[in-house]
Order: C-alpha cells, then structure tokens, then sequence
DNA sequence: AGATTGAGCGGCA
DNA sequence: TGCCGCTCAATCT
C-alpha cells in the first residue's frame, strides 16, 4: 500500500500487522519508480501513524531507535545481509560508518556489504543511509542526493535529538 | 553451476 | 589525480 502523509508518499508492506518493507517519503512523481501499489485513501490510524513516523525519520526528527521501538516490524532478509543490518542498527543518529569498517568486522568484502544495504527492506528505520564510502557518500537506492539530505538533517537535529534523551 | 554485477578499497605511477 | 586488480554475496543465464 502507498499512504500519503504531508504530501508525500509512503510505500509500505505488511505481513499481518508488522511491517515487512517500506520506501522513504516521496514525491507522486517519484513513488511509483520505486513501488508499485495503489494509494490509499483512508487508511487505518496505525498504518497513518506508521508513515508519520517514517516522514519523522526522514526529516531527521527522530531517533530510528525510537522508532523501532514503537514500530511492529521484521527483518526478513538472508543471514549474510541480516548480519549487516544488525551491525547498521548501533549506528549512533548522527554518525557514520563506511562500507570498509563493516566489511572488517564481518572478514568480507566492502562490495558485500554494499550489496546488502541495497537490499535494506526497512529504509530509515534500518540506518542504512549512515554507511558511506571511505572518500565520498557512496551509493543510495533512491539517490545520492536523497542520502545526503538526510544525513544533513540528521547532523542538524543532533543536538536536539540528545536534549531529548 | 557458471558468469556478471555492484551503494567499495588499496596500491601504484 | 587516475587506473587497475581484488573482493564476494546476490542476481542473472
């Protein structure tokens, strides 16, 4: 299903009632690249309050951490990309890693590791867009100028995300 | 089952 | 700087 929250559009898949995937908020021309499901009109309040909370992320005005505990979500992917998204999931608000770093800690290969977070079914919730190239941004399912507004808003926010700690 | 493909990296000139 | 070879999980064919 595509929910529509502030003029933007969020697509978003559910096994029962967890989430299993989602897209970051998108404009109406953007949305249908990436997702190809209808728009609902009213949907239930949860689904509602689900994409404000991925329009938050977005906007850097919440934690993913914060997130995740309100989110009633699964990780459904292979053990290898499991493994990294784990790894994705300590990566402080503000900060970064680089593909080199995980790559290390799992004894695997900086390109593995960027396969993985291309498969990252839980955008935003699952920080993959906190994972950057040694010397540049590196890549990003959606762009990489997507990426980089985020992690400016992300670097914005920060002090305001530890007041509220 | 084998070939190709990256959201990368380090070395060398 | 720019190229070249290495890497390895996932995705073709």
């Amino acid at each position: 299903m595509i929910v529509k929250a502030n003029n933007y559009f969020v697509g978003m898949i559910f096994k029962g009632n967890r989430l299993v995937k989602n897209t970051i908020p998108l404009k109406r021309e953007e949305i249908f690249k990436f997702f190809n499901d209808e728009v609902i009109n009213n949907p239930k309040e949860e689904y509602m309050e689900i994409a404000e909370i991925i329009l938050k992320l977005y906007f850097g005005e919440m934690s993913d951490r914060e997130a995740r505990e309100i989110i009633n979500y699964r990780l459904e992917v292979p053990n290898f990309t499991k493994k990294v998204l784990d790894i994705v999931k300590e990566i402080e608000f503000g900060e970064v890693l680089t593909y080199g770093d995980i790559a290390k800690k799992l004894n695997t290969s900086p390109r593995a590791v960027g396969m993985a977070l291309k498969r990252n079914p839980l955008p935003l919730i699952i920080p993959c867009h906190r994972v950057v190239a040694k010397n540049s941004l590196g890549g990003y399912s959606y762009g990489v100028e997507k990426k980089k507004f985020i992690l400016e808003r992300e670097r914005l926010n920060k002090r305001f995300m530890n007041m509220n700690k």
